[in-house]
DNA sequence: GTAGACATGAGGTACGTCCCTCATTTATGG
DNA sequence: CCATAAATGAGGGACGTACCTCATGTCTAC
């Protein structure tokens, strides 16, 4: 009456519990013929494997590898605490999460790390790095040696990643255009876009789809050249002051990337208010949302993403297929007035 | 070396397995002493019940009911639609996911269904209903028969409810006001408000939440008395154009609720092109973000609602504690820029 | 001192799957 | 037709927990 289990498969196939088995497993020893008929019946009586007897027969435990840039910015402590908070969750289904930080500005050292995980028999990857042909390399021998890896935040679409847990970030960009140009209005002025660096995907996506949605549909409005500066609050509390001073018709800023602490600072002196539009909902950033100093946030829940890259990452590990539409990670568009 | 299990208990606490299963499972027939020593050995060896395995062998499968109003919109297809979806997937952890469509204009069939629900022993019930003693009632007789009750969509917080799955409808109703506001400009007029009724919990709390803003940031824009409309197109399509011809002063439309195709026939003729501001993103309402009729669709993932609602509810139903974050259901703000 | 209640121990079976061994049948090639 | 390989059957022990029975130990009250 309950769910047909394997001796249901056996007794309809007129095979033994020891070629279903076989069949389920994929291990060799059965004719074609036979492999035909125990899936037909497979699929007739509607079997699927019980995955919490499996698991608890095959005693099986993943190790999962997360490698971040070893940076200090609040985004990636905020992911550095959902791995830890995630990996507490999961280790009660025997799923092990490690965290490895990496020097961001040293590809080697990058790939060097993906071949100790790869040596020592990691069951998975989740990266976030820059783009640059040492990573890719690193994931086609990861790929090789039958590693999944996915990328996190900032894709790798021509790498061999099997699967991106991340925002789209060209329409981040488009969302951050299109409220920066009707916050602003009709007046005539420009925009000034920063960003930590052009070798990101994410920050240069985000570029892209600013930029398209300024371009065409704010005549008004002119988007200055990415100041790239390294998500570093001093670099960013150094360059803007004298570009604001330099266009006082500076109506809007888009910051693309992380830094946003230099960014309040030196907007804390200026006389005038441009609409700002950051990225990531840090303690500051929800300050200034709160004062007024920023006008949007634009989010992505770090939460969901660690808990995303999770699930795909052991849905490929116990080859199971994974829910499109529960791994879609949303851009959350954050005003004040829809603060959490 | 692995995780700890009843037989390291058993061995530290100096009982035996019997005596564990007995604490463990809350069973009579253990001194107090006992149970307290017991109880320290699991805190001390950090043991976790592996839930699949006791799942395994009390052969336990759960049914849940979602109890939703047999009205015809898009968003309840959805729903419906995206519940049938969770329960295949639910399907193989012993999960069943029942739904039920009650006239929802009659508080006594609403009362009467969870009545049956209780009676045939359900173990769980997601309920979607407007605010009626009646269904307090109801839900009390549920929680008093031991029968968790979470709320969907629009939330019963004056009942006994264990959980309620679903936006912050106030939050969402200021996020309307302030993006209203902000895309009108300076301009002085009115907006025109349609809900559906305010006996519905969510329409209220939209309302409420949406002339916060206005009042408050926007004194150059009136807000008119809400028109109640019954989430049905019919009705708006006739009340509406009337209005826009009293008011052409009218330089915004808050949709609080279903019934968009009727909102777009009646715009179809207008000369003014009002700021639009409405809630959940059919294919109506996506279309009319693209050609420009709609200006934000604001929405809650259905799917995600759903699959929070079946999760607690099995947190529930196994004892387990949830992973607040997780569940907490977020306002997707949609332009045309970020259509996914 | 003893009946009775209570507390605990010992041990088993079951859940559905995995994975192993060993025996036996069936097909294949020479 | 026989040697050999391939395919299949039969069976059992694990995994960690639930739940049952039966026996035995220990205390309390009279």
């Amino acid at each position: 009456m309950g769910r047909p289990t394997v001796h249901d498969i056996a007794r309809e196939a007129g095979v033994s519990l020891a070629t279903v088995d076989r069949v389920l497993n994929a291990r060799p020893g059965v004719k074609q013929a036979t492999i035909a008929r125990v899936n037909a019946v497979i699929e007739t009586i509607g079997y699927v494997r019980d995955v919490a007897a499996a698991n608890l027969a095959r005693q099986r435990s993943f190790t999962f590898a997360f490698v971040l840039p070893d940076r200090d910015t609040a985004f990636l402590a905020s992911l550095r605490r959902e791995i830890k908070v995630a990996g507490d969750h999961v280790r009660m289904d025997r799923v092990n999460l490690n965290l490895v930080s990496v020097a961001t500005e040293n590809a080697a050292s990058y790939s060097m790390e993906i071949d100790r995980l790869i040596a020592q028999q990691i069951d998975g990857i989740a990266l976030m790095a820059t783009e640059t042909p040492q990573i890719r390399d690193a994931i086609r021998r990861a790929r090789a040696a039958g590693v999944r890896v996915i990328t996190l935040v900032s894709d790798q679409p021509l790498s061999e990643r099997d699967h991106f847990v991340g925002i789209n970030n060209t329409a981040a960009g488009r969302t951050a255009g299109l409220l920066m140009g009707r916050f602003i209005g009709a007046r005539p002025g420009k925009v000034l876009v920063i960003a930590g660096t052009m070798l990101a995907r994410d920050h240069a996506e985000r570029r892209l789809g600013f930029d398209q949605v300024i371009h065409s549909q704010f005549p008004n409005l002119t988007s200055l050249p990415t100041m790239e500066c390294h998500d570093d609050p001093e670099v960013i509390a150094a360059k803007i002051p004298p570009l604001l001073a330099d266009h006082p018709d500076i109506l809007g800023i888009y910051s693309i990337g992380a830094g946003n602490r230099g960014l309040l600072r030196a907007l804390a002196g200026n006389s005038t208010k441009p609409v700002v539009v950051a990225h990531e909902l840090s303690p500051h950033a929800r300050d200034a949302l709160l004062d007024g100093t920023f006008d949007v946030v634009l989010t992505q829940d770090v939460g969901h993403i660690i808990r995303s890259a999770t699930r795909v990452l052991r849905a490929f590990a116990e080859g199971r297929d994974i829910i499109a539409a529960q791994e879609r990670i949303r851009l959350d568009v954050f005003i004040r007035e829809n603060l959490p």
